[in-house]
DNA sequence: CAGCCCATAATTTGATCATATTCTAACCTT
DNA sequence: AAGGTTAGAATATGATCAAATTATGGGCTG
């Protein structure tokens, strides 16, 4: 099956082209099937999405204002690079931001949405085991985002998200240098200061995983700045 | 002067329509020229900007994503209303990433710098004492800014700026009801501080006169549920 | 007989596309 | 190697189609 080039539906569009164009590309910078540093070009997106020129326009001024995209000054548009000081910015917001939403998500939460989570954790865990990167791109980032969903604060989730679409591209590079078995996370510990209804264990817990993942981007970042 | 119609540069157009369209509005919104509610038309942008709808949908898109303006679901655009909630949510995102931008330009900020921002803060306080709203929040958001700008950290600083321009719009609100007179900062301790090159000072400074202006906003907002 | 409600028509607004224009960059010639 | 030329890609416009809200009128009920 050739995904790659599906046509955006013309005729079950209950949502307009642009969104689905913005959700499309969103999803493949969230999820590493798009590398750092790669050119963006309408009129090639046109072409593999088989949408107009409006819509797509629409979706890349979005995802340049949700920084998954980079406005290179003279009309060109590319998977922004990452730098060793960005990430440290990005460290920075994430353990802000995510740590509230956990801590928030730690009061609100029930067994039912806990029970969720450790499915989506079991997910994630076996597509480590079985060297998945694109399922663990996409399970580790559901885990997260559930937690940030149920914490009930929309505006505080949608800066999460925003955070993530410029951390995910720089994930993807990591498992393709170390694969997914050097990734250890804390989810375990998150989902046991939930379960216990523990505001301030779970922020502690976000923080650390944060922090792992960041360090682990840091570093390749360092390898890469080495070799070049 | 009818400044309200002044059409787009056509010709000067060294920076592209839909970049100056994005300006023009985002400097409304900020600027409190829109009220929270009030409806967005792309048509009705396209008449009194003189500009194509093309840009106009590109730069309405971008201030979707940014948060400055609403997607109602059924195609309609708005200034959103702000809720106690939003407020709160707003409040612990500013706290964070405000006060360590505070925290960093406490660092590397030099005297010149600092008599530029004392500039600012004159030019402010002048504007409180002749009760020039328009005025007043131009400054206060340049005072802001600039200080973002100083602490050398481009993601952080784009961050706070979002954050902005969904707060902007209530604080002119808050002006409307209360005047100038009320509205007391910590601009002074906050320069004091960064002269110093105290980080923690700078940052629990700017803590404060973030809250003060959140709290007047919370404060209108539940006048606002009342009278309703 | 008057007022209200629902269905239908008309107008306004949004979404998309095809096309013209402008700017950038690569290529070719000298 | 430098300057001009050409090709291609992005920007911007206006037209066209579709959807939604508002307005209008007829029928029904009290």
């Amino acid at each position: 099956m050739k995904d790659a080039g599906d046509k955006v539906q013309p005729d079950t569009s209950q949502t307009p082209v642009h969104e689905q164009v913005y959700q499309r590309l969103r999803a493949q910078i969230l999820f590493g099937e798009m590398t750092p540093g790669q050119a963006v070009t309408i009129q090639g997106l046109t072409g593999t999405l088989g949408a107009g020129m409006t819509p797509v326009r629409e979706a890349i001024r979005r995802l340049i204002s949700d920084g998954a995209l980079t406005f290179q000054g003279n009309r060109r548009v590319s998977v922004p690079l990452l730098t060793a000081e960005d990430a440290g910015q990005l460290y920075f917001a994430r353990k802000s931001i995510e740590s509230e939403l956990s801590r928030r998500a730690a009061h609100s939460i029930n067994p039912q949405q806990i029970a969720e989570l450790s499915r989506i954790d079991a997910a994630l865990d076996a597509a480590i085991a079985a060297g998945d990167v694109a399922g663990y791109l996409s399970w580790n980032y559901q885990f997260h985002n559930l937690i940030y969903v149920e914490a009930n604060a929309p505006i505080l989730a949608e800066l999460a998200d925003r955070l993530w679409l410029r951390f995910g591209p720089s994930l993807r590079v990591v498992c393709g240098r170390m694969g997914t078995q050097n990734l250890p996370d804390w989810h375990k510990e998150i989902l046991t200061a939930l379960s216990a209804n523990d505001p301030t264990a779970a922020a502690q817990a976000m923080e650390r995983d944060i922090e792992q993942g960041i360090e682990q981007v840091i570093a390749v970042l360092r390898e890469q700045n080495d070799s070049t």
